[in-house]
DNA sequence: CTAATACTAGAAGAAATATTCTAATATATA
DNA sequence: TATATATTAGAATATTTCTTCTAGTATTAG
């Protein structure tokens, strides 16, 4: 087994979060800063500074998709409040996925394994999205923006620095229901 | 007068946007091989890069306040459709505006007149959402959300590889008068 | 035309960032 | 306990990025 880490993945996930979202840049030295672990430490566990960000965004956007999906099964308004429940349940996570971008995380040295991995988590989303609209009947355009664009607009307003309110949960659902109600009038 | 500049402000900015959107930051570099200026003239126009880049932000959410401000006098859904109105009039600072972080442009080596300034427009954005709230006798936080959040979730979908289409304008006004009425029902 | 002015140019220097490397340390298993 | 193994440590190096500087250029106003 050898020697386990002092500090945990988890906790390496969340200062980049951190330094990403209060920064604007998740630099070795603020990771280091924030973590107390050092700059070899860091790179015999993760290979490099792509590396460690690539696995932060796969932890948050592949616990985050579970969430979505099992809602997804349920209802699009379940789904919709996915992402603020989301919010609540998983804060260090949810910053990730909601407040960075992709190309923070994805960029050209990214390791190519975990690219493969990325692109696979984006085409699993793709492909629910796709799959609900047909079953219900209803244009691609309108679920995206109902199921995930006005919900992340929505608690990108709080994060990162503020929580989730769970009084956002009825709005986000009202706008959901007004969307593919729309959706369905206009076909 | 003096020389004329062979690169306008306007082109500055929009280099700065698209640098910013695609590789996830505008560097010396970037800005100069986008436009073909030299680094020294970057630094006599702008001061310094935070310069620039806080007038990148400047120029872009006082145009689009204007629009938002104008929208709002008319009624609740004029202004929810004025982001992605913006969007389409004016892509290159709707990149901006919608797709940066204000970390990314205020950051602490920012010149304090320009930091007023941007200080200035936040103010003012919050005093017009503050007034609407209290003459329609809506929560802040669903005018927030209905107004500004939906939309800018509505377009960060298409921006800033895409074109923002009208037919996006139907749902958004939908789902701004679904959160109204819900935040009117519960109060 | 001349002077004042703003802009252009890019090399040089300064600062911040990323990465590598060698040696040491702690833990699990046999 | 001995050994293999994963982790830690941080100085040294390489790389990128920002800023300054001096000399030169184009344009307007007098």
């Amino acid at each position: 087994m050898g020697r386990p880490s002092t500090v945990s993945d988890d906790e390496m996930f969340a200062a980049v979060g951190q330094a990403l979202t209060e920064h604007g840049a998740a630099s070795v030295q603020a990771i280091v800063d924030r973590t107390g672990v050092s700059v070899g430490s860091l790179y015999h566990r993760y290979g490099s500074r792509e590396g460690l960000l690539a696995q932060t965004w796969i932890d948050a956007v592949e616990s985050f998709q579970q969430c979505f999906v099992d809602a997804l099964a349920q209802s699009a308004e379940a789904a919709a409040v996915a992402t603020p429940r989301f919010c609540r349940a998983e804060p260090e996570r949810a910053v990730v996925m909601a407040c960075c971008r992709r190309s923070e995380f994805l960029a050209v040295g990214t390791p190519p394994a975990l690219k493969q991995r990325i692109d696979a988590i984006n085409d699993d989303a793709a492909t629910h999205l796709r799959r609900f609209a047909r079953r219900e009947k209803l244009p691609k355009d309108a679920v995206q923006l109902a199921l995930v664009a006005i919900p992340l607009g929505a608690v990108r307003q709080y994060l990162p620095a503020r929580a989730v309110p769970a009084s956002l949960d009825e709005y986000v659902r009202a706008a959901c229901r007004a969307v593919l109600r729309t959706a369905r009038q206009t076909r």
